[in-house]
DNA sequence: GATTCGCCTGAATCTAAGC
DNA sequence: CGCTTAGATTCAGGCGAAT
């Protein structure tokens, strides 16, 4: 039972040529975002970054699973004073492209960059964003479920009348029965708000993507065995969390240096699985 | 020192033309959003809601000053699996017709509404979507400074070698001074993401829209005697407010129950301030 | 061992100076 | 005068050393 990690160095477009139609089940990615990391990938100007992504989008929506979801971390900085709009453009160009928008998730950053300004607060959230072939995709919600708060003790202690009332008009079964799960396992579904810090450990890579991130979406999104997909690896966190877990993975980045470095980083890991 | 509170009956567009031009300091607002609340606004459909809210927001942009700001509060629901783009296509669109996207909060709803789907966690934040006029624009800061963390009163109690290493190389006199400031103030500023439960005691208006809200944008944007305007009343949370908070305010409604409780309820309050 | 404490730094953003 | 770069401002999480 081997677990596959390619790496292919190179132009994210390029290399995502070289894959199989319909061979991923999951790709997470954080790519560079407008007008930064110019010493590293050259840094698009906001106004050309759809045009520059639309053929990695297009080479992505080949590549992935009818059944697979596509996860894309990215946020517009402040230009002359106002938010960069070219997200809400790319995201609006992808649906044309035949991507589904099915959802945003919030990551919000608690431990935010520092900085004051006269006419702007500290920005500590990220959007992720999903796109999807199909309605129906690939979803295993019970991998993800969190510890409840105290919030529901409480809750449960007592419910109120309206609680019941409420939630019994609706769905005839449905809140009794929750209940019961409830206390059987002590844990709820998340929303669509995820609390993370950055990461901040002294390495000398530049990876501000916490481990917990793409661990998250592949835990809710992939089954063991399945593929999960980098087209920008960097420092490679998503394929060393994918390989932890089980999954096959590929990373592309144009670095040689990253391939370099994810490539010393995951062989301990693979001797730790034999 | 009388604090006046209009309230005006009637389509919003219609009733923003009887006001003067450069005349409001801060909009708050929660329009009704797309496909939702048919039975009391009509329920304005997503294909058609730019169109509907560009009068809406040229009338804004006209009344309010320079140095205003306007807050708006809206989500996109799920139309048929995926999110409805209508709010990324209303940002280009107002955008085009003058307006600034300074900024976009996340409202993260601590209680969300509870629900359970195939492939959908619950929905638990909203976009507070900031516009303004000018690149400048009034704003205090200082008004909604948030406690520290712990850490602080720790970090305070001995400064340590690196710390005054680190700032006094960029900035001569900068750390001192501003230690000094931490200590007499043991707050901080905020950050773009707010935490707060809708309302849950909320009566007959069907938009949960917490109190804390608009106080903190009052706060935030506004000082006294300063004017405040929600052209989507509802149940005049947001005049409420403004008025304990001792700013004029403007209320427009197009339903006629709503102008009569939310001038029934300002009533005491008025007098309690007399 | 458990807890505290100090060090470190992270997709920031504005203003002003330099070219 | 527009574009680029330098300087200034400022929180919170995580890790390792110390108690």
């Amino acid at each position: 039972m081997e677990i596959h990690t390619d790496i292919y160095l190179g132009d994210s477009k390029d290399q995502l040529a070289r894959l199989a139609v319909d061979s991923v089940d999951l790709i997470v990615t954080s790519p560079p975002y407008a007008d930064q990391r110019k010493d590293t990938y050259g840094g698009i100007h906001h106004d050309k970054y759809v045009e520059w992504f639309l053929p990695i989008s297009g080479q992505l929506l080949r590549v992935l699973k009818p059944t697979g979801t596509f996860i894309l971390n990215i946020k517009e900085k402040v230009v002359d004073g106002e938010r960069s709009t070219y997200v809400m453009e790319l995201i609006i160009a992808m649906r044309k492209q035949g991507w589904l928008w099915t959802e945003e998730f919030i990551w919000h950053k608690k431990n935010s960059y520092p900085g004051k300004w006269p006419n702007r607060f500290r920005d500590s959230w990220e959007r992720l964003l999903q796109f999807n072939k199909n309605r129906h995709f690939n979803m295993y919600q019970e991998e993800v479920m969190v510890p409840m708060g105290d919030w529901a003790k409480a809750r449960l202690k007592k419910l109120s009348d309206t609680d019941k009332i409420r939630d019994t008009s609706k769905v005839g079964s449905g809140f009794g029965k929750n209940i019961s799960n409830w206390i059987d396992r002590g844990k709820a579904y998340p929303t669509n708000v995820l609390h993370l810090a950055t990461e901040c450990n002294n390495k000398n890579h530049s990876a501000a993507f916490p481990e917990e991130l793409p661990e998250w979406f592949i835990k809710l999104f992939t089954k063991r065995l399945d593929t999960v997909l980098d087209p920008f690896m960097g420092s490679g966190t998503t394929l060393m969390v994918a390989n932890k877990m089980q999954r096959h993975s590929i990373g592309i980045d144009i670095v040689p240096e990253y391939c370099d470095m994810v490539k010393q980083q995951l062989r301990p890991i693979e001797l730790y699985l034999l």
